[in-house]
DNA sequence: TCTGGGGTCCTAGGACCC
DNA sequence: TCTGGGGTCCTAGGACCC
């Protein structure tokens, strides 16, 4: 048996446990950019305000509705996840953190599991005041489906007997199952397959010629043969990105520059946090699809390095290289990305034959500044190349404190 | 004026090897 | 008249997740 925990409107939770006349009341959280509603309190899925809403389009609403507006605060959700994690993990010793707000539990010799869930979703709540749903059942598809089950009425579900899943499976729609994305729930709606009973009940070959592997995999998982193990492990990531649109879009060849730079160097800090060298960095430049009638170009560069790095120095070479490159005039640019990929662990860089450059000297320097930096705060030390970020960062007119990570944003009690 | 930012896995097809 | 039978690696594109 595994075990799902998902805290329940996790971003609205955590800007609320820090503004507690706000319980019982709509608030959004939106996006980065405060672009889309991407997280809702009940109340305010109740008023009809779904996921990726567009802000500015439903903003009269959101007045007439009053309703609460945050914008994307990670430090704060970061360190309440880490919070909420921690306690899970007093409660199996096999534990999988899937997302920011879900985890898998290893409940395999567990007994009165009902019991045992209430004592989870309880200790959570109290502990760190994120209210949690708690879903239990032979597989992680099917504890994902008790999970969904049991996200209404927030409370906890446990899936077990054969009776007990079937008539799960009965009234759950088959595009709401984890791993039916919309483009397969289509196909198999075309099939006459509308709930996850009715793929359960499919021929094996049949799904694994219409959702190949994973599909068959699925449908072990829906039979009570758990098929995805728990990943226990962290393993070092095979790609890194750091992406973000502008505030504002920007044709100012400067303010790229500054942008592509100050990404980049967040990106080298994401390889050093994994323990990664790039070998390859992609630069890629965007325009706003959603502005039609105006000119659309979203040119990418590959660029092999020289030497694997995960130094700011070296990659940031490497990325005004490349978004010069790309660059062209006439095009009002939204958005940069760059991208590590041929990660290779970090020190187990291979050296180049025809030089005797290791980047050691860049790389002291990038550590000196993590070091700096994890003691000051962020951004204490940056390169002089990502100027001073006025044109093009990111708006966040709505941001509430860092209540949990910063000493002057800490609540005074009197 | 304004529409997010990350990731993973799988398959088919091409290029290459002996 | 007739032209094999294994492999690997890489990439692009498509699907999914939160």
């Amino acid at each position: 048996m595994v075990a799902l925990i998902d805290c329940n409107n996790f971003y609205a939770s955590c800007e609320r446990l820090f503004r507690p006349e706000l319980n019982g009341k709509p608030v959004v959280v939106l996006s980065n950019n405060d672009g889309c509603i991407i997280a809702r309190s009940n109340e305010a899925k109740a008023l009809g305000f779904k996921m990726g809403d567009v802000f500015h389009l439903v903003q009269d609403r959101i007045k007439e509705h009053q309703v609460q507006v945050f914008s994307s605060n990670y430090a704060l959700y970061g360190d309440m996840s880490a919070r909420v994690m921690t306690i899970l993990a007093r409660f199996s010793p096999q534990v999988e953190v899937y997302s920011i707000d879900e985890c898998f539990l290893d409940m395999d010799g567990f007994t009165e599991l009902d019991n045992y869930a209430h004592t989870i979703r309880n200790t959570v709540i109290r502990n760190t005041g994120i209210p949690v749903s708690v879903g239990i059942a032979p597989s992680k598809t099917l504890a994902k489906l008790a999970n969904r089950m049991c996200k209404k009425t927030g409370g906890t579900c446990v899936l077990e007997s054969d009776e007990e899943i079937t008539a799960a499976l009965k009234d759950f729609e088959v595009g709401d199952l984890w791993g039916i994305g919309r483009r397969y729930a289509k196909k198999l709606n075309k099939f006459g397959v509308v709930t996850a009973l009715d793929l359960r009940n499919l021929p094996l070959e049949f799904v694994k010629e219409k959702l190949t592997i994973q599909g068959v995999r699925m449908w072990y998982e829906l039979h009570g043969k758990p098929c995805i193990p728990l990943k226990l492990k962290i393993e070092r990531k095979k790609n890194i990105c750091c992406s973000r649109g502008f505030g504002k879009a920007t044709n100012d060849y400067a303010h790229l520059r500054e942008a592509t730079a100050s990404y980049t160097n967040r990106l080298s800090q994401k390889l050093r946090k994994d323990g990664s060298c790039a070998t390859v960095l992609n630069v890629k430049l965007y325009t706003n699809a959603f502005k039609v009638g105006t000119p659309q170009l979203f040119p990418t560069i590959s660029i092999p390095l020289p030497h694997p790095a995960n130094n700011a120095t070296d990659l940031i070479k490497a990325a005004m290289h490349g978004l010069k490159h790309i660059f062209r005039h006439g095009y009002m640019w939204s958005k940069v990305e760059v991208m590590a990929t041929g990660l290779v662990p970090e020190g187990e860089t291979q050296l180049h034959l025809f030089t005797n450059y290791n980047g050691a000297v860049n790389n002291k320097v990038s550590k000196l500044m993590d070091k700096i930096n994890r003691h000051y705060g962020d951004g204490t030390l940056r390169m002089a190349i990502e100027g001073k970020h006025h044109q093009w960062t990111m708006r966040r007119a709505f941001l509430s404190k860092e209540y949990t990570t910063k000493w002057k944003d800490v609540v005074g009690v009197r």
